[in-house]
DNA sequence: ATGACATATGAACAATCGTTCATATGAAAG
DNA sequence: CTTTCATATGAACGATTGTTCATATGTCAT
C-alpha cells in the first residue's frame, strides 16, 4: 500500500505543491488573454507593414494603401484593429484621416521583435 | 491638357515621390513576414501561458499541462511552434523533456507587451 | 442639394488555426 | 522483449481571420 494515494492527475517531475504555487503566481487569465490579443494584432503581415509605414511619419489611409499596394478597404479594416488596440492614433484633416503610431511603445515592440528575427 | 498624366492609382495627400521613397525604405517583404510570424506565435493564450509558466524555471511537458490545466497533446503541439520560433529550448532527462525560455529576449518581449496592456 | 472624394463597414468566402482523439516514438524498468 | 511512462504527431473538425465586393457615412466644393 502506497504512502500517498495515487491521484488521477499525475505529476511528472516537480512536486504537486510547487506546481500549485506556480499556477497561483500566473497572471490572471484576463491579463494573459489581453496580452495574447495584443500580440495577435502585431501578428499579421499587413498590419506590420502598416505600422512600419507609419514609423517615420503619419499617413492618410489612401497613401498607406498605395505604399503597401493594397486595397483601401483592406487597409481600413486593419486600421480598425490597430486603433482598437491603441497601436495607432488618428486625426481628421478635411476629408482625409491621418494615422500615426500611438506612442514609442509600439516602436520598441517592433524593434525588439525585429532583433529576434534577424538573429 | 494636364501637366501630369492622371495615373490610375491616385495619391491622396502626400506626393507620389515621397510615397515611392517610403515604399523603398520598408524592410523586405520576407523580413516583415517573419516578424509578423514571430508575433503570431506570441498571439495565443495557450502559448503565452506556457511562456509565463517557464518564466521562472524550466518545466517538463506534463507539468506544464498540469499547471495550465490543459491536455498533454495540446501543450505538445504548441511547444512545437514555440520551438520552431526559437522561443523555447529543451533538454532531455530520462523520459522527461524539460523546456525553458530560450533567452532573455523572450522575457523582454513579454514584459514590454504586458506594459502596454496594463495601461 | 448635388457630385466628388476619402474613409468606414457589413456580408460572404477561402484560408488558417487550435483543439481533440487516436496512435506513434522513445526511454527506462522489470 | 515487454510494459509503462513521457512526449510527439497526424487527421479531422469547429472556430477565427483577412480579403473582396458592395455600399454607407462623412466632408468639402460647386
Amino acid at each position: 500500500m502506497p504512502d500517498q494515494p495515487v491521484l488521477p492527475t499525475a505529476s511528472a517531475e516537480t512536486s504537486p505543491d510547487t506546481l500549485a504555487q506556480l499556477r497561483e503566481e500566473l497572471p490572471d487569465d484576463e491579463a494573459l488573454y489581453d496580452l495574447a490579443e495584443l500580440f495577435r494584432v502585431f501578428g499579421d503581415s499587413t498590419r506590420i507593414k502598416i505600422l512600419y509605414a507609419l514609423f517615420e511619419s503619419e499617413l492618410c489611409v489612401g497613401d498607406i494603401a498605395q505604399v503597401l499596394g493594397m486595397s483601401q478597404s483592406s487597409v481600413s479594416h486593419q486600421l480598425r484593429l490597430l486603433k482598437a488596440s491603441k497601436l495607432v492614433k488618428f486625426r481628421r484633416e478635411g476629408k482625409a484621416i491621418f494615422y500615426a503610431l500611438d506612442d514609442d511603445h509600439v516602436r520598441s515592440m517592433i524593434a525588439l521583435g525585429m532583433e529576434h528575427v534577424e538573429e
